[in-house]
DNA sequence: CATCTGTATTATACTAGATAATACAAAGGA
DNA sequence: TCCTTTGTATTATCTAGTATAATACAGATG
Protein backbone atom coordinates (compact mmCIF):
# COMPACT_ATOMS: atom_id res chain seq x y z
CA UNK A 1 0.00 0.00 0.00
CA UNK A 2 1.72 2.85 -1.21
CA UNK A 3 0.33 6.46 -0.52
CA UNK A 4 0.37 9.29 -3.54
CA UNK A 5 0.01 12.51 -0.97
CA UNK A 6 -0.11 15.79 -2.87
CA UNK A 7 1.09 18.74 -0.40
CA UNK A 8 -0.03 21.60 -3.48
CA UNK A 9 -3.36 20.12 -2.93
CA UNK A 10 -6.42 22.06 -1.40
CA UNK A 11 -7.51 18.42 -0.35
CA UNK A 12 -6.69 18.12 3.14
CA UNK A 13 -3.72 15.28 3.35
CA UNK A 14 -6.11 12.91 5.77
CA UNK A 15 -9.07 13.13 3.05
CA UNK A 16 -6.68 12.06 0.80
CA UNK A 17 -5.51 9.06 2.50
CA UNK A 18 -8.59 8.13 3.06
CA UNK A 19 -10.15 8.63 -0.22
CA UNK A 20 -6.95 6.49 -1.28
CA UNK A 21 -7.50 3.23 1.07
CA UNK A 22 -11.33 3.72 0.09
CA UNK A 23 -9.94 3.12 -3.50
CA UNK A 24 -8.19 0.32 -2.72
CA UNK A 25 -10.50 -1.38 -1.06
CA UNK A 26 -12.34 -1.02 -4.19
CA UNK A 27 -9.85 -2.43 -6.51
CA UNK A 28 -9.41 -5.33 -3.77
CA UNK A 29 -5.82 -4.48 -2.98
CA UNK A 30 -7.42 -4.25 0.27
CA UNK A 31 -9.31 -6.86 1.69
CA UNK A 32 -11.72 -7.74 4.96
CA UNK A 33 -9.39 -8.47 7.19
CA UNK A 34 -6.09 -7.17 6.10
CA UNK A 35 -4.32 -4.74 8.72
CA UNK A 36 -3.07 -1.44 7.37
CA UNK A 37 0.24 0.07 8.47
CA UNK A 38 0.49 1.79 12.20
CA UNK A 39 -0.11 5.24 12.41
CA UNK A 40 3.37 5.69 13.13
CA UNK A 41 4.72 3.88 10.56
CA UNK A 42 2.54 5.07 7.63
CA UNK A 43 3.18 8.90 9.02
CA UNK A 44 6.69 8.01 9.10
CA UNK A 45 6.40 6.36 5.65
CA UNK A 46 4.10 9.66 3.91
CA UNK A 47 6.55 12.02 6.00
CA UNK A 48 3.34 13.55 7.64
CA UNK A 49 2.32 13.53 11.26
CA UNK A 50 1.01 10.70 13.28
CA UNK A 51 -2.25 12.52 14.49
CA UNK A 52 -2.86 13.17 10.63
CA UNK A 53 -3.12 9.58 10.01
CA UNK A 54 -5.17 8.97 12.80
CA UNK A 55 -7.20 11.80 11.66
CA UNK A 56 -7.97 9.65 8.25
CA UNK A 57 -8.08 6.45 10.28
CA UNK A 58 -11.31 7.99 12.60
CA UNK A 59 -12.89 8.92 9.29
CA UNK A 60 -12.69 5.60 7.87
CA UNK A 61 -13.57 4.19 10.81
CA UNK A 62 -16.78 6.19 11.22
CA UNK A 63 -17.66 5.37 7.93
CA UNK A 64 -17.34 1.48 8.01
CA UNK A 65 -14.51 0.94 6.47
CA UNK A 66 -12.08 0.52 8.77
CA UNK A 67 -11.97 -1.53 12.78
CA UNK A 68 -9.29 -0.69 14.85
CA UNK A 69 -8.09 -3.12 17.34
CA UNK A 70 -5.60 -1.80 19.73
CA UNK A 71 -3.67 -4.01 19.39
CA UNK A 72 -3.32 -5.29 15.94
CA UNK A 73 -4.17 -1.81 14.78
CA UNK A 74 -6.03 -0.40 11.79
CA UNK A 75 -8.06 -3.67 10.02
CA UNK A 76 -10.33 -3.62 6.83
CA UNK A 77 -13.99 -4.07 7.57
CA UNK A 78 -16.28 -5.78 5.26
CA UNK A 79 -18.31 -3.46 3.24
CA UNK A 80 -21.00 -1.79 5.59
CA UNK A 81 -24.60 -1.68 4.07
CA UNK A 82 -26.07 -0.97 0.45
CA UNK A 83 -26.86 2.52 -1.62
CA UNK A 84 -24.97 5.37 -1.64
CA UNK A 85 -25.56 8.39 1.22
CA UNK A 86 -27.88 11.04 0.98
CA UNK A 87 -24.49 13.49 0.36
CA UNK A 88 -22.79 10.92 -1.75
CA UNK A 89 -26.34 11.00 -4.21
CA UNK A 90 -25.77 14.49 -3.99
CA UNK A 91 -22.31 15.09 -5.29
CA UNK A 92 -23.62 12.23 -7.95
CA UNK A 93 -26.47 14.76 -8.93
CA UNK A 94 -23.65 17.83 -8.63
CA UNK A 95 -21.18 15.69 -11.68
CA UNK A 96 -24.31 14.81 -13.67
CA UNK A 97 -25.20 18.71 -13.80
CA UNK A 98 -21.35 19.87 -14.44
CA UNK A 99 -21.58 17.09 -17.16
CA UNK A 100 -25.04 18.57 -18.52
CA UNK A 101 -23.44 21.95 -18.76
CA UNK A 102 -20.20 20.55 -20.28
CA UNK A 103 -22.21 19.33 -23.21
CA UNK A 104 -22.52 16.19 -22.20
CA UNK A 105 -25.47 13.72 -23.17
CA UNK A 106 -27.13 11.59 -20.59
CA UNK A 107 -25.44 8.26 -22.67
CA UNK A 108 -21.86 9.99 -22.50
CA UNK A 109 -22.34 10.42 -19.12
CA UNK A 110 -22.93 6.70 -18.95
CA UNK A 111 -20.04 6.34 -20.85
CA UNK A 112 -18.13 7.77 -18.23
CA UNK A 113 -19.72 6.74 -15.25
CA UNK A 114 -19.41 3.33 -16.36
CA UNK A 115 -15.41 3.72 -17.39
CA UNK A 116 -15.40 5.03 -13.62
CA UNK A 117 -16.82 1.93 -12.54
CA UNK A 118 -14.27 -0.24 -14.68
CA UNK A 119 -11.24 1.83 -13.55
CA UNK A 120 -12.46 1.38 -10.05
CA UNK A 121 -10.92 -2.85 -10.43
CA UNK A 122 -7.66 -5.02 -9.29
CA UNK B 1 -33.40 32.06 -8.49
CA UNK B 2 -33.63 31.47 -4.72
CA UNK B 3 -30.87 30.16 -3.32
CA UNK B 4 -31.07 27.51 -0.05
CA UNK B 5 -27.94 27.70 1.90
CA UNK B 6 -27.01 25.45 4.62
CA UNK B 7 -24.74 27.69 7.22
CA UNK B 8 -23.97 24.48 9.30
CA UNK B 9 -22.33 22.73 6.28
CA UNK B 10 -18.72 22.49 6.06
CA UNK B 11 -19.20 23.42 2.47
CA UNK B 12 -17.92 27.20 1.97
CA UNK B 13 -21.11 29.26 1.42
CA UNK B 14 -19.65 31.01 -2.14
CA UNK B 15 -18.85 26.89 -2.64
CA UNK B 16 -22.58 26.60 -2.15
CA UNK B 17 -23.83 29.12 -4.58
CA UNK B 18 -21.61 28.42 -7.35
CA UNK B 19 -23.11 24.54 -6.79
CA UNK B 20 -26.43 26.08 -7.21
CA UNK B 21 -25.72 28.10 -9.73
CA UNK B 22 -24.21 25.03 -12.12
CA UNK B 23 -27.41 23.07 -11.06
CA UNK B 24 -29.61 25.36 -12.07
CA UNK B 25 -27.77 25.76 -15.16
CA UNK B 26 -27.79 22.85 -16.20
CA UNK B 27 -31.96 22.26 -14.93
CA UNK B 28 -32.10 25.00 -17.88
CA UNK B 29 -33.82 27.67 -14.98
CA UNK B 30 -31.17 29.43 -16.12
CA UNK B 31 -30.42 30.25 -19.75
CA UNK B 32 -27.28 31.48 -21.41
CA UNK B 33 -27.87 35.67 -21.91
CA UNK B 34 -29.92 35.48 -18.81
CA UNK B 35 -28.76 37.85 -16.11
CA UNK B 36 -27.80 36.95 -12.32
CA UNK B 37 -29.13 39.09 -9.32
CA UNK B 38 -26.32 41.80 -8.64
CA UNK B 39 -23.90 40.72 -6.41
CA UNK B 40 -24.95 43.71 -3.48
CA UNK B 41 -29.00 41.97 -4.09
CA UNK B 42 -28.19 38.48 -3.74
CA UNK B 43 -25.89 38.77 -0.49
CA UNK B 44 -28.51 41.20 1.05
CA UNK B 45 -31.45 38.42 0.04
CA UNK B 46 -28.99 35.81 1.59
CA UNK B 47 -28.10 37.54 4.26
CA UNK B 48 -24.32 36.91 3.34
CA UNK B 49 -21.21 39.58 2.32
CA UNK B 50 -20.92 41.01 -0.96
CA UNK B 51 -17.65 39.72 -1.18
CA UNK B 52 -18.47 35.97 -0.73
CA UNK B 53 -21.05 36.15 -3.42
CA UNK B 54 -18.08 38.21 -5.44
CA UNK B 55 -16.25 35.21 -4.85
CA UNK B 56 -18.78 32.44 -6.02
CA UNK B 57 -18.62 34.77 -9.48
CA UNK B 58 -15.47 34.96 -9.80
CA UNK B 59 -15.21 30.86 -10.12
CA UNK B 60 -18.36 30.75 -11.62
CA UNK B 61 -16.48 32.96 -14.33
CA UNK B 62 -12.77 31.00 -14.17
CA UNK B 63 -14.91 27.78 -14.65
CA UNK B 64 -17.16 29.30 -17.95
CA UNK B 65 -19.47 29.27 -16.64
CA UNK B 66 -20.30 32.97 -16.04
CA UNK B 67 -19.32 36.39 -17.72
CA UNK B 68 -19.56 39.63 -16.20
CA UNK B 69 -20.16 43.12 -18.04
CA UNK B 70 -19.55 45.66 -15.95
CA UNK B 71 -22.57 46.89 -16.46
CA UNK B 72 -25.00 44.32 -16.86
CA UNK B 73 -24.02 42.15 -14.16
CA UNK B 74 -23.27 38.53 -14.49
CA UNK B 75 -24.39 36.55 -17.63
CA UNK B 76 -25.06 33.04 -18.17
CA UNK B 77 -22.83 32.05 -20.75
CA UNK B 78 -23.17 29.04 -23.13
CA UNK B 79 -21.37 25.60 -22.01
CA UNK B 80 -17.47 26.39 -22.51
CA UNK B 81 -16.51 22.79 -23.80
CA UNK B 82 -17.31 19.08 -24.38
CA UNK B 83 -16.06 16.44 -21.57
CA UNK B 84 -15.31 16.00 -18.13
CA UNK B 85 -12.13 18.26 -16.83
CA UNK B 86 -9.76 15.47 -14.90
CA UNK B 87 -11.18 16.88 -11.54
CA UNK B 88 -14.48 15.96 -12.19
CA UNK B 89 -13.27 12.70 -13.84
CA UNK B 90 -10.99 11.56 -10.26
CA UNK B 91 -14.06 12.95 -8.14
CA UNK B 92 -16.15 10.26 -10.44
CA UNK B 93 -13.86 7.36 -9.92
CA UNK B 94 -13.86 8.07 -6.27
CA UNK B 95 -17.51 8.16 -6.08
CA UNK B 96 -17.94 4.73 -8.31
CA UNK B 97 -15.32 2.86 -5.60
CA UNK B 98 -17.40 3.95 -2.63
CA UNK B 99 -20.46 2.53 -4.63
CA UNK B 100 -18.42 -0.50 -5.23
CA UNK B 101 -17.77 -0.46 -1.31
CA UNK B 102 -21.52 0.10 -0.73
CA UNK B 103 -21.77 -3.16 -2.33
CA UNK B 104 -23.25 -1.91 -5.60
CA UNK B 105 -22.70 -3.31 -8.70
CA UNK B 106 -22.18 -1.78 -11.93
CA UNK B 107 -25.79 -1.46 -13.17
CA UNK B 108 -27.07 -0.50 -10.11
CA UNK B 109 -24.18 2.15 -9.88
CA UNK B 110 -25.38 3.31 -13.21
CA UNK B 111 -28.79 3.17 -12.60
CA UNK B 112 -27.65 5.78 -10.02
CA UNK B 113 -25.85 7.87 -12.12
CA UNK B 114 -28.84 7.75 -14.62
CA UNK B 115 -30.97 9.15 -12.14
CA UNK B 116 -28.55 11.52 -10.83
CA UNK B 117 -28.37 12.84 -14.99
CA UNK B 118 -32.76 12.17 -14.79
CA UNK B 119 -32.58 15.00 -12.06
CA UNK B 120 -30.70 17.96 -13.48
CA UNK B 121 -33.88 18.73 -15.73
CA UNK B 122 -36.18 21.47 -15.69
C1' DC C 1 -23.40 64.22 -12.72
C1' DA C 2 -25.52 60.69 -10.05
C1' DT C 3 -26.13 55.88 -9.98
C1' DC C 4 -25.40 51.31 -10.84
C1' DT C 5 -22.12 47.39 -11.80
C1' DG C 6 -18.17 44.07 -10.20
C1' DT C 7 -14.27 44.25 -7.68
C1' DA C 8 -10.10 45.78 -5.03
C1' DT C 9 -8.44 47.06 -0.52
C1' DT C 10 -7.71 46.82 4.38
C1' DA C 11 -8.63 45.04 8.70
C1' DT C 12 -10.59 41.71 11.79
C1' DA C 13 -12.30 37.24 13.49
C1' DC C 14 -13.12 32.40 13.39
C1' DT C 15 -12.26 27.79 12.03
C1' DA C 16 -9.90 23.86 9.91
C1' DG C 17 -5.75 21.65 8.98
C1' DA C 18 -1.22 20.23 10.27
C1' DT C 19 2.62 19.87 13.28
C1' DA C 20 5.25 18.78 17.66
C1' DA C 21 5.92 16.76 22.07
C1' DT C 22 4.06 14.25 25.61
C1' DA C 23 1.21 10.94 27.75
C1' DC C 24 -2.21 7.35 28.48
C1' DA C 25 -4.69 2.59 28.48
C1' DA C 26 -4.79 -1.88 26.55
C1' DA C 27 -2.65 -5.90 24.74
C1' DG C 28 1.31 -9.01 23.62
C1' DG C 29 5.95 -10.78 24.19
C1' DA C 30 10.13 -11.30 26.94
C1' DT D 1 6.44 -8.28 35.95
C1' DC D 2 8.62 -5.26 32.62
C1' DC D 3 8.94 -3.51 28.08
C1' DT D 4 7.13 -2.61 23.72
C1' DT D 5 3.56 -1.50 20.48
C1' DT D 6 -1.02 -0.11 19.44
C1' DG D 7 -4.44 3.97 18.66
C1' DT D 8 -5.54 8.03 20.63
C1' DA D 9 -5.95 12.05 23.83
C1' DT D 10 -3.91 16.38 25.24
C1' DT D 11 -1.78 20.82 24.78
C1' DA D 12 0.28 24.29 22.22
C1' DT D 13 1.52 26.57 17.97
C1' DC D 14 1.36 27.89 13.16
C1' DT D 15 -0.71 28.54 8.64
C1' DA D 16 -4.33 29.11 5.48
C1' DG D 17 -9.11 29.47 4.18
C1' DT D 18 -13.55 31.51 5.06
C1' DA D 19 -16.42 35.28 6.13
C1' DT D 20 -17.40 39.82 7.56
C1' DA D 21 -17.25 45.07 7.55
C1' DA D 22 -16.33 49.50 5.63
C1' DT D 23 -14.47 51.98 2.07
C1' DA D 24 -13.16 52.97 -2.52
C1' DC D 25 -12.42 52.60 -7.47
C1' DA D 26 -13.27 52.26 -12.76
C1' DG D 27 -16.51 51.79 -16.27
C1' DA D 28 -21.05 52.13 -18.12
C1' DT D 29 -25.95 53.98 -17.84
C1' DG D 30 -29.44 57.33 -17.24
Amino acid sequence: MIFQLDFQSSVPIYRQLRDQVVLAIAQGQLTPGERLPTTRALAEDAGVNVMTVSKAYQLLKSEGYLATDRRSGAVVCPPPDKGLSPEQAAQLRLLAGEARCAGLSQEEFLEACRTAYSETEG
